[in-house]
DNA sequence: TGCCTTGTCTATAGGCTTATAGATGAAATC
DNA sequence: GATTTCATCTATAAGCCTATAGACAAGGCA
């Protein structure tokens, strides 16, 4: 029994009829690099479905469904629904990982640095939302070794924060008493909270990132 | 094709050997409320393989084995799966609404209920971690109806917090600039962030949430 | 003593899922 | 024009999951 949010119409509403022998799906396709597009589409309808439903409550059918195609086609592409998962949280996390090393290793005063990678965080919840949100929450699903895999991306995202942190702690931008770890998951935790409501808030993502950075360099408090 | 930690041991892994016709399992349990102590062992046995697994991926077989009962045995107690993840849910989101009412509408200045707010919201997370993680992660996979029932506690806990923060902007305690809504969704992001890596660090609550309360009110900057 | 209640068990229907095999038409290549 | 490759399709094995039905033992109660 699947929660799906509509009514429970029997079967059949997946299992589409079946097309006359499928007139060429894609007419306007050309190239050999035909393959390599239609995995692109894959992945992103794989982190759509999972971001929506969850790796588990979603399957390799809704996939399919959303590039009308059948669901064994999809394997013609990708060798499991563990490997789609993997592919997702790899890129979910990647859109992080690069921008925040060149801010955190770049020029500027620690401040400016952590708001810049504050900043920067918003960019991926922004355009590829549903990889992000399939890396934050459904990555615990992975078998060991790809989890492995993508926890070391993970920790490598906070080692960047961490970094900074410490740094503008030595260079007294920053309070001496911090505790540089709970410091950056606090961050982190606030900014990745963006992931789970943004588009249901009529905020844009430039509001949200200086709402942020104001309050995590100078809090709620007044000036004193 | 489940994505258990567990090596591939084909099946009867669980599907425990036929117990001799269960000799009384549970000798020590004497009155009627039996039934009822049941039912709450049942809901936190749920809240467990719910917050390990996810509700799509954790089984009734797997609530079950946590109590030694057969999986029909459930259905004696909780009429589905999904009656069982809406009650997980209610006591995860519970658990943080009640307190945080009394610290909201009680004494003291904005800062100090909002420091109260923040701390109390350690407490559920630490001893009803389970209900609190389920809450906050699997609540988009109950049916239309008890989704929004959930959904109400939790848009009343944003409330409050947003609340304290309002009257704290109107007295001057915090400064005047601040969106109240989206700070309330970035304390509350950042502290219910805590639920997915408490444990996982070493330290305490107490820790934790002064640290919390400390970022908050004053940010990472030295005072000005 | 004999009936009723309670809690758990066995068995299973009825569905749904993933992944594999092999067929097929169209396009590309020889 | 014949052959090969590509992308997709149909069909299905094999397995798992929820929920229901009905049996049954032990203890309480009339």
């Amino acid at each position: 029994m699947k929660s799906r949010s509509a009514p429970p119409v029997k079967a059949s509403r997946r299992r589409r009829k079946p097309r006359r022998r499928a007139v060429s799906a894609r007419p306007e396709t050309p190239s050999k690099r035909n393959t390599h597009r239609r995995s692109v589409e894959i992945i992103e309808a794989a982190a759509q479905v999972f971001a929506e439903r969850g790796y588990h409550g979603a399957t390799t059918q809704d996939i399919a469904d959303i590039l009308h195609i059948r669901q064994a086609s999809l394997y013609y592409y990708v060798p499991s629904k563990e490997a789609a998962l993997e592919l997702v949280c790899i890129q979910g996390v990647a859109g992080f990982f690069e921008t925040a090393q060149a801010i955190a290793s770049g020029p500027g005063k620690a401040r400016e640095r952590l708001a810049g990678l504050i900043r920067a965080h918003m960019v991926p919840i922004l355009d590829r939302g549903n990889f992000v949100r399939v890396f934050l929450t459904q990555r615990q699903f992975l078998p060991n070794r790809s989890r492995r895999r993508v926890g070391k991306w993970s920790r490598g995202l906070e080692k960047i924060f961490e970094t900074v942190i410490r740094d503008g702690m030595r260079k007294g931008e920053f309070r001496g008493d911090l505790d540089p770890r709970l410091t950056t998951l606090a961050i982190l935790g606030l900014a990745n909270g963006v992931s789970s409501w943004y588009g249901k808030e009529d905020a844009s993502m430039e509001r949200i990132g200086s709402e942020f950075v104001s309050l995590v360099l100078d809090g709620l408090g007044r000036r004193r």
